[in-house]
DNA sequence: TGACCATATGTGCACATGAACATATAATTT
DNA sequence: AAATTATATGTTCATGTGCACATATGGTCA
C-alpha cells in the first residue's frame, strides 16, 4: 500500500483529482515514489473503499467532470499508523551499475556515451535542488519535512554527478592503456570477436 | 530482460546453477539488482530458451543434482549489444522520503527511531565498502568495473549515513521547538487527535 | 472543416515480483 | 531414532506495474 500512503500524504496537502495528482507524482513527490495516471486512478478506488478517502464530483464546462478526493479522518489516522511502521530500504535496482560491475564485456566506448549524458542529467538536477534549497528557510514542520527530502534529492545528485566524472576519467583511453587485458584499444571497445 | 542480464553478466565469470546464483544475488551484484531465488530460476529457462546460456546437469553423491549453465557465444552478443542500449536511470522508490515529505503528519518520535536504524545500516555497509575498495587496485577492465560500480555503492552509503546525521538533528526536540506548527511538543508525536 | 491538443477518467493485457508452497537428498545435531 | 539444517530445483498465486487502448469535451490552429 506504499502508493496509496503517497497519495494520502498529497491529498492532504490539499484536495485533488486524479488528474491533478497523475501531475504531481511527475513532479515533486515524484521524486520518491513514481506512479503513472492508470495506477493512481486503481489505488484512488481502493482508497475510497477503505474509507481512507472522499469524493466529490465536481461538473465543469467545457472539460469533463473531475472527481475531487479529500482525506478523511481515518484516512489521515492510517497516514499516522503507516508513519509507525518501519520503511523497507528500498533495493537499488540500476543497469548501468550491472554494465560497469561487468565491464569487460561491454563495450566501453558506448557506455563513455551514457556517461557523459547522465552526468548531465544529474547536474541539471542538481542546479535545480540547489536553486530550490538555497531559498527555503524553513519555519514549520511542513516545510522542514520538504527541505529534509529535498536535500538526500541534492546529496544524490550531486554524488551521481561527481562519480560520473569521475568513472569518465577512469575509463579514458589513457587511463585504460594502463590495463593489462586491454589489448587492442580503441578498436576493441567498438568491434569485438566470439572466442 | 534487466534480470536476464544480470544473470548473464554473472554467468560471465564463471558457470555456476541457479542456487549458486541465488547466493551471488545476496552479495555481490545483489547492491545493484535484487533477485530472488525463485525468479532466477526463472529467468534461467527463458535464456536457455533464447540459446543465451547453456545447461550441463551435474550428478553429485549426497545431495541434488545442480544444472550448470554457461554463456553462449550468442548470450556473449546479447550482452555486448545490450550494453549498446541505453540504461534507463532508476526511478526511486522510497517509503523513508514519502513520510518526510509528508512530515506534519507523521509520528515524529518513530521516525527518529527508524533514521537513527537507518544511519546505523548506512554506516555498517559504508565501513565494509570502505574496507574492500581501500585493498582494490584496479590492473584489468575487469577490476576497474569492479572498483568504480562498488565506489557509487560507497558514495551513496556515506551520504545517507551523513543525510541521517543531519536529519536527526534537524529533528531533535531542541531545533523543532523554533517551529511555529509544533505545538505542544513532544506529547504531540505520540498523541495526535482528529481535527 | 478537419486535425490536433489539453483536460479528464478509466480498462485491458502482458509481464514482473516475491512470498509461500512443494519435493528430494543426506549430513549433523539432539 | 528423530529433528533439524543445508543443498538444490522448481511451481503457484496474489499482487503490482505500466504501456496501450478507449471515451468524452471543447478550444486552437492551419
Amino acid at each position: 500500500m506504499a502508493l496509496g500512503n503517497a497519495i494520502l500524504v498529497s491529498l492532504s496537502d490539499g484536495a485533488m483529482s486524479g488528474y491533478d495528482l497523475a501531475k504531481h507524482f511527475d513532479e515533486s513527490i515524484g521524486f520518491f515514489w513514481r506512479a503513472t495516471h492508470s495506477q493512481i486512478y486503481r489505488e484512488l478506488l481502493k482508497l475510497k473503499t477503505r474509507g481512507l478517502i472522499s469524493a466529490e464530483e465536481i461538473h465543469q464546462r467545457g472539460k469533463p467532470n473531475r472527481i475531487i478526493y479529500s482525506v478523511t479522518d481515518a484516512g489521515r489516522e492510517a497516514l499516522l499508523a503507516w508513519s509507525r511502521q518501519p520503511s523497507a530500504p528500498d533495493p537499488v535496482k540500476d543497469d548501468f551499475l550491472v554494465k560497469l560491475y561487468g565491464l569487460e564485456h561491454m563495450d566501453i566506448e558506448t557506455l563513455r556515451e551514457h556517461l557523459t549524458q547522465r552526468m548531465e542529467g544529474h547536474r541539471d538536477r542538481l542546479a535545480k535542488f540547489t536553486a530550490i534549497a538555497d531559498n527555503m528557510k524553513p519555519q514549520s514542520l511542513r516545510e522542514l519535512g520538504r527541505l529534509r527530502s529535498l536535500q538526500i534529492g541534492l546529496r544524490y545528485e550531486r554524488e551521481w554527478a561527481q562519480w560520473c566524472e569521475e568513472t569518465l576519467a577512469a575509463l579514458s583511453p589513457d587511463a585504460l592503456a594502463d590495463l593489462t587485458d586491454v589489448v587492442d584499444f580503441p578498436a576493441a571497445a567498438t568491434q569485438a570477436t566470439g572466442s
